[in-house]
DNA sequence: AGATTTTTGAGGTACGTACCTCATAGCCGT
DNA sequence: ACGGCTATGAGGTACGTACCTCAAAAATCT
């Protein structure tokens, strides 16, 4: 236990040769100290290497803070999990005095996403983690939340302004890796491969195609990807392009689907295949993609960890609200690979 | 922001109508509390959703967690990862209370180990994290550390008395990922692949290979997987081996690292394979396997996260000393696959 | 120098919990 | 009814910080 205790303010009030008035001014940023003064504490707290104690300051205040997630609406398993796991958190972090909530929003109309935003109430809400297609109107949305004192942080996709910006994978990295395991697991001879996202206007589906090109092309030009088919999230549609376009192509040996959510395409294909066995990787581990992984009808999967996902959101928002800087390492989003063996 | 406050113990003495002696004597077992005041007390719980204030409680008790890291003496890059993750995590927990430290030991003598454990003092240290192989001693030694009030866990290998009781990968589970890759990358025609580990008395080095062995022999059976090679964590030795067996089969395919530290096997794997191309396959990302899996001499990493193995002890043990129930999600450790794509 | 403003100090209360003491209430067996 | 229990209550102090008030000191201006 404590034999040596860590420094208080107390002791960095004698260490700076003020008083604990003085000393409060000074950590919390009010007026009405000498400059000079100020720089002394701050010697001294590199001095005596003080800490403040947040969970103290924290009670004092009477604090807690509240954050916010931004869903889409709709959604399918992938959802349901990022949901799970919010309450998941609530729990862990309970003790912790914050709390998370959840906002859901039809993610295709950008105005109603930033009217949204706009009626936020900083007296309620500290922070939020938005998961929305990029568009200028949220962007702005963004910047006005910040300058009332909202914090926010891209969540999974949306926009990009900064690393310490966003939640998520790198989606061109996560592309690559798909490319790689594709041309690694796909056999060393001509063949096609059928790309299928829900709309090739988002980011990050753009990214995760640019790179999953990218290894293909450089490293197994006996490959060739097929322009992507977008299902623009409609069960029919999906059955009825995927069924056509492996119709029209004899030799498929390769299916990426690069949905986060991937049953509904997942489906299309294996009624389109029939006895065949194209090598197919999928993102994300939901029930139906982990039951998929396990009958060996798909061959791996690119994930990130939803618990982490929700978690490091929360810790960034948190640490904003405190200035406090994030553990870089904790919080970078990794890109796994899942087979039936490591699940 | 608190529009609605959390309970507190004052709400909950109310509430179950007694007074906050008594809950105090009830939240922290104390004697002398009728059974069905104690009854009382844990309904009233439920009903107003009372969570203890965990960062007042610490605060009022002034207790800062100690916690101690046994690893071995020697080691190479892994081992440095661990102590710099370790370093890592005293600031990220700096401002809840509880510090990290560390304790080097010859892991060959259990004795010594033993001796180590039975020296620690439950005054000054809440917790330990042990690397190190089984042995009756160590067993020992854990259980009376238990029973003096001191918590173990576990950590990365060694003895597994329960999930629980563990921070690591499941081993066998990583065999059997680093079988699938090897299988799958491997050409589809008969060759023979070496496993070289430190040594294979460890229960970590079993169960890896043993996963390894059961994914080969039953979807790859035109793979040979070699009696393992053990280089006793010593150079010279290695490099002979090695290219003692390179020399004597000439239809290598694969090679399986499973140690943890991959630099002396990696090496003497490149001098001993010349301009030929086995696939290999190791463990652990480290400032060198990283460099190979860039440069193509590596062609995947079957990993586990050291900050989060770090993190996750960290929390565990300050969960028992809590008695607290962890969020068993959050402490599952991935076995995580790395190309040079998701680096 | 005096008046005015700015800066600093001293001291208090509060947050939610732990832990302590002492008093009182209820219960037991005799 | 008595002493000897056990169970409970009432009240205090402490932890480290925030935030408040008021007075005093120091710096600035006139």
């Amino acid at each position: 236990m404590g034999v040596a205790m860590r420094p208080t303010t107390k002791d960095l009030a004698k260490a700076a040769g003020v008083s604990l008035a003085t000393v409060d001014r000074v950590l919390n940023d009010r007026l009405g100290v000498r400059e000079d003064t100020v720089r002394r504490v701050a010697e001294a707290i590199e001095k005596i290497g003080f800490i403040r104690n947040l969970s103290a300051a924290n009670l004092a205040r009477s604090k807690s803070y509240r954050f916010l997630f931004l869903l889409p609406r709709t959604g399918d398993q992938f959802l349901s999990e990022l949901l799970a796991r919010i309450a998941e958190a609530n729990l862990a972090f309970g003790s912790d005095a914050m709390r998370a909530e959840v906002g859901q929003i039809h993610e295709s109309d950008p105005h109603q996403i930033a009217n949204f935003l706009e009626a936020l109430d900083p007296e309620r809400v500290d922070g939020v983690a938005i998961m929305a297609p990029e568009s200028p109107q949220v962007r702005d949305a963004k910047v006005r939340l910040g300058q009332r004192g909202i914090q926010t942080v891209s969540f999974i996709s949306g926009q990009i302004t900064s690393a310490e910006d966003f939640v998520g994978i790198d989606n061109h990295a996560a592309g690559a890796t798909a490319g790689r395991l594709m041309g690694r697991f796909a056999e060393r001879q001509a063949g096609k491969i059928v790309v299928i996202a829900e709309t090739m206007l988002s980011r990050d589906s753009l990214e995760r195609r640019l790179g999953f090109d990218e290894i293909i092309n450089a490293d197994y030009p006996w490959l060739r990807v097929l322009p992507s088919l977008e299902t623009h999230a409609d069960a029919d549609r999906t059955a009825r392009i995927v069924a056509a376009t492996f119709a029209g192509n004899r030799d498929i040996c390769g299916v990426y689907i690069l949905n986060s959510e991937a049953r509904v395409p997942m489906q299309a294909v294996t009624e389109a295949t029939g006895t065949g066995h194209p090598v197919i990787i999928a993102h994300e581990r939901t029930p139906f993609t982990e039951a998929a992984l396990l009958s060996k009808r798909i061959d791996a999967l690119i994930t990130q960890d939803p618990g982490h996902l929700v978690r490091s959101a929360l810790r960034i928002l948190r640490a904003r609200c405190d200035r406090r800087e994030v553990l870089a390492s904790q919080e970078k989003i990794r890109i796994e690979i899942l087979f039936a063996e490591n699940l």
